[in-house]
DNA sequence: AATGAATGAGAGTTCATTCAT
DNA sequence: TATGAATGAACTCTCATTCAT
């Protein structure tokens, strides 16, 4: 797609890879504050204290710091929740560590929450491998879960992608909008929904 | 200094209406395709076959016209979702139904479906008033289903949000991703985790 | 200069006549409040509650109406004056009740001394014509005086730049940035600067 | 939302230095043949040879070049009145000499000239400030006249705005309408009537 | 490695003016 | 006479990017 060949990311004297690390912080600050769009490349670069130039040293492009923020977030949402799940003692006990590793993650990075969302506008493709990578971890433990008959086969994909879009709203209901935790009550509500489902149990 | 009035409200001939009407219709192709930020008022008025300057006879900055897209939007589906709901024979079937009008509804007009995402980046108070209003949707059909002894007695604005998220997440998948219907596999597996449930029924 | 035709200043109807002055006198306090090149044609047009294309019944452009105002604020200011020195009974009194004359007057419309000011940078051509107008005034009431022994026979119009600067700066000092009248004292030792002098007499 | 900084004020380097100064000269130069209004940035950066962006590296709006150009001319004028009264012999003989020294030095810049009037349009503040900081020297220099009993104990403020007023008329009369210097019989003309007054002297 | 001056395309927006009704 | 829709040129200002030092 794009020509541009990657600033060089290899060969950094220790000086350099530290001005790279000021920028990308200084990126998710100044994109979580007023968005992709709305940030200039200056913006960042005096937030990191670097002169407006300096930035091309390290990114080709505006787009490409963003990239890696948000690959960044990607990767190490997915091992935070990974460690977490395998602390487990069921199927289910995994899912809701799942859960509660990625509220707790989100909350200790609130800002990052909605810079992934902004890849809607600045890359469509980029926001898609992140949720088919998100989506791609469901599918892995709820097939676990399927094959030692603990969950129903249902079409894996499907209850993958509802997973991961019930822990997106409540965090984003709570976490972001309301700078909070996802209360208890509705954390156990939304388990309940998840493995007993809506209906009311015929009672015998 | 400039007090920004609204581009004006009233007296608005049968012909300015159809130029109005034609500049939404244009804006809404418009941003579906480049996005927000990437998309010009020239780019609008071209589509719209317009001179430039005509487009602020009828909306005072770029992001009014947005604004309108997604409220309408937003009114527009909710009506579609209502109406087919009152086809309903059980509240069961009542939710099925509007999913299905959803999804049905997003099929028509995938471009929308975009937009709305957008939002995120572009107004965020109009985001949350959106998705509030859709939850807000859900809560009515869902008390009743409660009242009646059909639905279990979970919070209510978790269960809101998470079937909404389900459908969001499913209607992106399939049908703005893919440009698909959503399938019918999917749809009933949704449905089976909704009603019934991850967990595997315990035998006799 | 332009070849505009004015726009038809005869034949207006009784009805027409209203609408034209309607737009004089909002033009007034449109220009007055926001200044020539920051109003725009539609504000005065609103003021008059009239329509944006209305105006060009009227007048044949922005300026137009502009010139009409200050040529119009001079004739009557120029009318004042000269009404009021005639009752004079010496011709130090008469420069006396000229300048009064001109402060009563500025008082009952600072706004339009701050349009006249304006037109420095509307048209040149406009303010020259409106300060020689008024300096010719001076000219004649001065020639009277030192015809009759009464005044010194100075270069006449350098005197008369010199008394005429003497009201617009002490009119924009007082009248005009404090909304007050040229206080008693004030008036006073400016009338025994122009007509005693600054000179300490020389005692006996 | 943009807080508007000014452009940056450190770090300029020589290269900049100069850029800066080819865009004051040559905005003084633009503002001068078109006022302040009709003139455009556009205008200033081709009269500066620069790129139209370039601008903005220097001045943040288009008042801002506006703004220091006036208060420059203003504190170079006081400089050269200064330096010129300071040679008199007499309090007179010092007025008359800051007269002159005004005279000339407009001469020099009869193009500033004009853009000082602009600012009564441009920005009602800065005309005032630059007026009132043109008194502020008339009063020290008036005072120290009527501490030696040279000038009459009149109101100073207001003779102060008297003698200035005087100077400018007379200079925009002369200088700015006609190109000329003010000529001596209308420079005497003046200092006669600042200083002996208006009224014939009676007679033994 | 770091700087900051320079660029210029392009953005949103304004508005005097025209004209069909 | 009055209307208000339409126009399009012109404006100020922004900013990602380049490059000489």
């Amino acid at each position: 797609m794009s020509e541009k060949v990657e600033a060089q990311t290899l060969k950094l004297t220790k000086k350099g890879l530290e001005t790279r690390n000021k920028l990308l912080r200084a990126a998710e600050k100044v994109f979580a504050e007023k968005g992709f769009y709305e940030a200039s490349i200056v913006n960042i670069t005096q937030e990191a204290n670097v002169a407006n130039g300096t930035y091309y040293n390290y990114f080709a492009t505006k787009k490409e710091i963003f990239d890696e923020l948000i690959r960044d977030y990607n990767r190490n949402l997915r091992h935070a929740i990974k460690k977490e799940m395998e602390k487990a003692t069921s199927h289910e006990d995994a899912q809701r560590r799942g859960f509660k590793a990625f509220f707790d993650w989100a909350k200790t990075r609130p800002d990052l929450y909605n810079i992934v969302q902004q890849a809607v506008v600045v890359d469509q493709e980029l926001y898609r491998w992140y949720y088919q990578k998100i989506a791609a971890g469901f599918v892995k433990s709820l097939t676990r879960g399927i094959n030692d008959g603990e969950f129903k086969p249902l079409d894996l994909e499907t209850v993958a992608y509802s997973l991961m879009s019930i822990g997106q709203f409540l965090g984003m209901r709570w976490i972001y909008w309301e700078g909070k935790d996802v209360p208890e009550e509705a954390f156990e509500a939304a388990m309940t929904l998840i493995f007993d489902g809506l209906k009311q149990k015929d009672e015998g």
